[in-house]
RNA sequence: GGAGAGAUGGCCGAGUGGUCGAAGGCGCACGCCUGCUAAGCGUGUAUACGACCUUAAAGUUGUAUCGAGGGUCCAAAUCCCUCUCUCUCCGCCA
């Protein structure tokens, strides 16, 4: 069923003429058009115009970016005709109703009320028309609206893809190699920590075992970074199902829209979860927090499905794209007016765990045009790989405002009497276990083909020092 | 997996077809009263979506909501079906 709220806070915001993005692939002609055609001298109004008249969709010209509001006119149009019908179906139910009323009073006192009765039979039949109408046209508004995309945050760079992304920060220096450094994988199989083969011959392809010191050096960075943010970052742990239902999967935006890169268990409707932000987020899913629970952190450490059907290239070798791989998240729920403070507080601890390991690392903020569905906004932290000769992902930090606490309905209250307002919900990785590994492994390993702890992780090792060849 | 019991407002709890958005109690808010660490009295006390009104707040009004969805009926908290969850017992299991 339809809630309404969902629908309300969603008209104003697009009503206000805050749309989609995604923009940039469909009219991409558009795009071309409009840089070669116009300087930042130009009114937006004059731009509005050439768009207008250069294709038959409406644009939105806002601080000289573009933005498409071809959803308006479906919505407007979409919300009078459900207005009209609610309307109507209200007047004939108030009808019943007092009919109803009059019946009951009737029948008490021993009147006659058969022609009452078939006045009734016949508004009842009305409504009965009415009803099915009203839900076609909230399923019609409902289907829009959950593949409208988060409203990007202002400060998000403008630009199609990840080549407008911008370099916010740098940590660390590349360590200079008097070597060839090996890629993780070869590096892992050599030392016998590693085993791809055997994890597709009981899997499939693109799951690992991890062996001995590997396996070891995993849930040590699980436990280092679940125990950085306890005991210093103020996050509270939990370990969460899982598994999940559609609705939480709804709630946090994976769905309806990314269903296919999903796993989805039999033979309960559950969905095996890409990232603990689902079930975390969802743990305050319809409820009403309090002024003095905000904001609320939490830490979390799962492990993450992932059926994504696309891959290239390099990624394929490795550990960096597994369809199974450990993540510890930090999720908020915070005030709205401070969401953008926590987020910079949320990209620091993330940040916090790399500088402890003295993994160079750089942050980027994403544009609007590789931001993901959800999101306002987002930072990428990417980790120095030799074997890359770049910067990779290994946690992605995102403000999500209202949008998740909209569609999971989270709520709070200023002061028990105050109106109920949306929270607004972060989370970022802190960090991608699996991608951490693999950075330990690449940056850490010496010439005669052992890979040195770095130094917070020793005792989560036991002691050891060194990852040697058995 | 099997058998049974249950799900009502912030909480407790009544209510087996019509005047029930829902008795009563607790809690909470406001007011009154009272000279004593308190009690009493009164009033109010959900949410959502419409309409009207308003600069806005407020207000007036309609509809919906008694775990969720569907059905019967002129009319459903109340009858029927399906599902979910909780509790008790049995089975199975780490």
């Amino acid at each position: 069923m339809l809630d309404p709220k969902l629908i309300k806070s969603d008209i104003d915001r697009i009503k206000k003429g805050l749309i989609a993005r995604g923009v940039f692939e469909v009219t991409e002609a558009l795009t071309t058009a409009y840089k070669s055609k116009f300087t930042d001298k130009q009114s937006d109004d004059e731009i509005k115009t050439f768009f207008k008249t250069t294709e038959g969709r409406k644009f939105a010209i806002e601080n000289h970016t573009l933005v498409t509001i071809a959803p308006i006119d479906e919505f407007l149009k979409l919300d009078d005709e459900r207005r009209l019908v609610i309307k109507e179906v209200e007047d004939l139910k108030c009808l019943q109703n007092k009919t109803n009323a009059e019946i009951a009073k009737a029948k008490k006192d021993g009147t006659d009320v058969s022609a009452k009765l078939d006045e009734m039979k016949e508004i009842a039949l009305r409504v009965r028309n009415l009803d099915p109408k009203l839900s076609e046209i909230e399923e019609k508004i409902k289907n829009v609206m959950l593949f409208v995309p988060n409203i990007c945050h202002e400060t998000a760079p403008v630009g199609a893809d990840e080549s407008a992304n911008a370099e916010i920060r740098k940590w660390g220096e590349p360590r200079k190699f008097d070597f060839t450094p090996l890629a993780h994988g070869d590096l892992g199989v050599k030392l016998g920590i590693l085993d791809f083969d055997r994890a597709a011959k009981i899997t499939g392809t693109r799951f690992t075992i991890l062996k001995g010191d590997a396996a070891r050096l995993e849930r040590a960075l699980i436990s280092f970074m679940i125990d950085v943010h306890t005991n210093e970052n103020g996050y509270t742990e939990v370990l969460p199902p899982f598994m999940v239902n559609r609705d939480s999967m709804q709630g946090t935006g994976q769905l309806p829209k990314f269903e296919e890169d999903l796993f989805k268990v039999r033979p309960m409707d559950y969905y095996l979860i890409p990232t603990a932000e689902v079930p975390v987020t969802n743990i305050h899913r319809d409820e009403m927090l309090t002024m003095e629970e905000l904001p609320v952190k939490y830490v979390a450490f799962t492990p993450c499905f992932r059926a994504e059907a696309g891959s290239y290239g390099k990624d394929m070798k490795g550990l960096i794209r597994q369809h199974q791989f450990n993540k510890v998240e930090l999720v908020k729920f915070t005030l709205p007016e401070k969401s953008y403070e926590e987020h910079e507080k949320l990209v620091a601890d993330a940040e916090k765990i790399l500088q402890l390991l003295k993994l160079p690392y750089r942050v980027m903020a994403l544009s609007t045009g590789d931001i993901g569905f959800s999101a306002a906004k987002c930072y990428d932290i990417e980790v120095w790989l030799p074997s890359y000769n770049m910067y990779r992902e290994i946690s992605s930090c995102s403000n999500f405002e209202d949008f998740q606490a909209r569609r999971a309905n989270i709520r709070f209250r200023r002061n028990p009497k105050a109106k109920p307002e949306f929270v607004h919900t972060l989370n970022g990785s802190g960090l991608a276990i699996g991608r951490t590994l693999v950075a330990v492994i690449e940056n850490y390993q010496q010439a005669d083909g052992t890979i040195t702890i770095p130094e917070v992780l020793v005792p989560y090792m036991g002691g050891i020092k060194t990852i040697k060849s058995k």
